[in-house]
Order: structure tokens, then C-alpha cells, then sequence
DNA sequence: CTTGATCTACGAAGATATTCGTAATTTGGC
DNA sequence: GCCAAATTACGAATATCTTCGTAGATCAAG
């Protein structure tokens, strides 16, 4: 098997984890814990724990040729989103997607730039050429 | 308190429930059951003992007037909704509501109804006027 | 080599979520 | 009134998630 087909949804404190690895590459325990601790009370171990949880699940590499062990998100960013955004598509929204994008777009302010390039996406969907 | 300021987050077992809430209006256990069981393998028990605890939490109401009591979703889909993409627009995107919406887009086909509105929500949000 | 700091491994406690069996209650039909 | 069917209440088992303490290994500094 040399494709994983399905790798377990993160749980929460799971997601907060590969928010920082996204964000920061192969990161160290005593990295990830940084930036989490900076966040909310959370122990070393607790970390150390998820991530070898994580580990065992599959969700996360691990490089152990240094002392301090190296880990990496195994999915990207991109994924694991577009995973998360189906699961709550179906969930809570009962598969209709505008329903969500709306909510979406009513839920923060957006940037011109942002705007820009959603719009720019309608197009592309809606067949425009030009 | 008049008003509740903070309903917990409802469940994945709960959120399914609440979506048959949604769709069907106020409906008694077994109502809900058939619903649920027809997509997965759930007990009646089961059913009844979530929405018990749905009911303890303040997410559904209940009407005892009838031996078959009903329940019914006490916050609105749409603000539950609301509720779940914030959470996960934190959660899984930092915050990046257009890089949520991009991935919604291009998750799953959308009518040109859908488009159509998601199009003039933009168009609200940037202020054009006509 | 010894010591203190740092790291991993492991177990386990506590919290929460999910599941369902059993008992007690109610009700409609006979 | 009696019984079978349907319903609620309740407790408890199981699973999953989150947390962290402790022990032992490793390493750098002196």
C-alpha cells in the first residue's frame, strides 16, 4: 500500500498542532510548545505526547536522527483543509456549499485583495473566457 | 440571564441530529431515528440518550405535552452555522477566510443560482453601488 | 567522570463523547 | 382490566481526547 487512503481527521488540539507545523516546517517539541504555550497553558509533555500520538497515526513524520526529534506535517495545509471543509460541508450545511461560502464571507472582512481573487475564481467556474 | 450567552458547541453526534432538527422541524426520537439510521447503523436508545443530553446542555427544547415528546434545535441553523465556520476558520485556515471560501468553491460543483449569489454578495462587500 | 539540563517513552488519570441494555411507565386495542 | 408495543429514564460500558507526572536516556559543561 503505497498511498495512505484514509488518515484519521485531527482532532482539535491535533489541528492546533499542524497549524504551527504548516506554518513553521519541521519543528521541534520544545518549538512546537513555544508557540503553543504562547497561546494557552499547555505542558511540555502534553505536546510531546500529541505529537507522538500524531506520530502513530500517521499525521505526522518524524526525524529522529537528532537527539531533539524533528516533526512535519505529513498532509499539507491544502488538504487537510479541503478535508475539513467537506466534513463541515456535509455536517452542518447539508452538502450545500453556497450556504457555506456565504456564511463564510459574512463572517470576517475581507480584504480587495481578497475579494479579487474569489471573484477572479467565480469567473473561472462560471466558464467565462476572456 | 435572559439570554444564554454561550451554548456549547454541539458534537459530530449532536450536529447530525441538529441537521434533521433543521430540516424537519420539531420530530419525536423515533422521527430523528429513522432519519439517522437510514444513513448509519444507530440504536433508538442511542438516539433518545443524545437527545437527552442535547436537552440538558440547552441545545434542543422539548415539548412533553404529547407521550411522545418533541424536540426541536433551539439556535437557528443559520447562526449554528455561523458558530462552525468561525470555529473552523480559526481552527484549521489562521483566519484566512478567503483561502476557506477558495477551498469551498472548488470543493464540490455549483449552480449558477449559487454563483449568481455568491457574485452579488461580492459585489455588496465591495461597495459597489447601481 | 559527575552533575544538571534536556529530551523521549510510558503509564495513567480525568474529561468528554458515544453507545446501548434494562427497567419502569404509558397507552391503545381487545 | 390485561397485554403488547412504544416510550422515557437511567446507569454503565466503551471509546476517544487531553492532560501531565515520572523514569530513564542523552548530552554538554566543568
Amino acid at each position: 500500500m503505497a498511498h495512505e487512503k484514509t488518515r484519521p481527521r485531527p482532532t482539535h488540539a491535533e489541528t492546533a498542532i499542524l497549524q504551527v507545523l504548516w506554518e513553521r516546517g519541521p519543528s521541534t517539541v520544545r518549538e512546537v510548545h513555544e508557540v503553543l504555550s504562547a497561546q494557552r497553558a499547555i505542558g511540555y509533555t502534553t505536546v510531546l505526547k500529541l505529537l507522538q500520538i500524531m506520530h502513530e497515526k500517521g499525521l505526522v513524520r518524524r526525524d529522529e536522527s537528532q537527539r531533539s526529534h524533528r516533526y512535519q506535517a505529513v498532509s499539507s495545509q491544502r488538504r487537510t483543509q479541503q478535508q475539513l471543509v467537506s466534513e463541515l460541508l456535509e455536517r452542518a450545511f447539508g452538502g450545500s456549499m453556497r450556504s457555506l461560502v456565504m456564511h463564510a464571507l459574512s463572517s470576517r472582512k475581507a480584504s480587495p485583495e481578497d475579494l479579487a481573487e474569489i471573484r477572479g475564481l467565480l469567473d473561472e467556474l462560471e466558464g467565462r473566457r476572456s
